[in-house]
Formats: structure tokens, sequence, C-alpha cells
DNA sequence: GGGATACTAAAGGTATTGCTTAACTGTTTG
DNA sequence: CAAACAGTTAAGCAATACCTTTAGTATCCC
């Protein structure tokens, strides 16, 4: 089960990063941060048909980052913020990797300067 | 040059979605934390040719996300830290604008409560 | 009921993506 | 020099992504 959880997280980073790969679609979510929409204000300022914004609506609903609920004829679309922090969760892990990386480094040449004092053996 | 600036801006942001978005490529980016690699060595634990792992590399140096020099017949790839930030200023003013929106409606709510004190007109 | 509205479903076309194999260039190393 | 090594280029192919048009369905308003 752990590693079930695994690979769903790399499907899940798939999905999320491939959705925000298209303008329209980060188009769709910057609106969206401003408060709820409809499916047709969602599609009136893309520069494409409606059944076209459906589709990108899909794509962002099915990577989590929206959802929406259909009320009478009107179908309203919000955000998801937590869908975000799986994506900053995997940008932190990298960095705390390759800080502490660079603080080994720094660690090692702080080293090899104060062996140098009583070594003397440098260029 | 102010639009100009914007409309490269989104590019970039597509560029660097669409580069993490396929696992093999992100696995490069989580072993480049690590430190830097030679193209072979990058290649050599994912599932395919090594021209495949070579065409995702130029995907990830295009998106700005890993530079590469080379010296003598080796090519040496090495994370660029500073592309992430784009990223994440991206994610950081949604979520300032939906913190902000919320706040207003937390406001709002608290307003309606107050009057209610003094007015009496709820359900 | 009948027309407008809001969305949905389906089919199809073009472009891009992700991979392959084969052939090739430049760099060490025995 | 010859062979192994590390990377690169090019061509081609199947799958996917993005968009279109057309044709629906369900709801609302007069």
């Amino acid at each position: 089960m752990l590693l079930k959880r695994m690979l769903n997280q790399v499907a899940d980073l798939d999905r999320l990063f491939q959705a925000l790969a298209d303008p329209a679609r980060r188009a769709i979510v910057e609106r969206l941060t401003f408060g709820p929409a409809a499916v047709s204000e969602l599609a009136r300022p893309l520069p494409m048909s409606l059944p076209a914004a459906m589709q990108h609506l899909g794509v962002l609903e099915a990577a989590g980052l929206v959802r929406s609920k259909k009320v009478g004829r009107v179908r309203t679309c919000s955000i998801e913020p937590a869908a975000f922090s799986v994506i900053e969760q995997w940008i932190n892990a990298r960095r705390a990797e390759w800080e502490q990386r660079l603080d080994r480094l720094g660690n090692y040449l702080k080293t090899l300067e104060s062996e140098g004092d009583g070594d003397g053996s440098g260029t």
C-alpha cells in the first residue's frame, strides 16, 4: 500500500503539472482564484469554442485543481487550493536536498581551508 | 516592453510546467538535486534509450531547469534552482488572491453577524 | 407549450510528444 | 592506430493533446 501511494503521487504530479502547462487552463485557474464562476463565464474570455473550454475544465478537475457542482442548468466551478500543496511539497523536497548538498559542500570547503593552514600544499 | 515581459513569462510557465509534467524528466531533476551528473548517468536508470533521455534533457534545459557543460566527451548536467521560483511565484500569487478573497468573505460574514445583533432581520 | 439559455456528448482533424532504431562525431585508452 | 566510450543527429512512428463542428439534453422564462 506504500508503493501504491507513491505511484499515485507520481500520477498526481503528472496530472497537476500537465494541467498547469496550458495557458488557457492557467487563465481559468487565475480567474477562479478571485471566486467561483460558471462554465460559460470561464469560457467567455478564452479564444476558443465553449466545448474546448469545457475540455480544459475537465483536465483541471481530473487533476483536482478545480471542483464543480451543477445546480439547475448552470455548473459553478471553484478552485481547490489544497491541490497546489502537492506541487509545493515536491518542489520543497527538491530544495531541501540541494540545500543540504550545498551545506555539505560549504563545510567541506571550510575544512579544506583550515587544514590548508597547517598543510600549505595549495597551488 | 512590459507586454513582452508578460508574454515571455507565460511562455516560461508553459515550458516549466510542461517540462515537469513527465515522470522521466522529474526523475532526472530529482537525481540532479543530489548533485551534477553526466548524461549517461542520468539515462541509465530510465526505462528508455539514451537518445530518448537526451531529448528529455533538452526539454529540461530549454525550460531553464537544467544547465549543462561539455568537457572532453562528457557533458555534465546540473540543476538550476532559480527556475523553480518562477513556478512558486505563480502559485504564491494565486494564493495571495484567494486568501484575500476569503478574508473579505470572513469580514463580511462577521459584519452580518454584528449587524444582526441590532437588526434581527435574519431568517 | 415554445424559445432562449447553459451545458454536454461525439466525431474528426492537425500538431505535438515521446519513443524507437540507425548512423555518425569527437574523445579517450590500450 | 584501433577499439571502446560518451554523446549527438536524423528519420520515422504511434499515441496523445488541443481544437473544431455538429448535434444533442436539461432547465428556465414568457
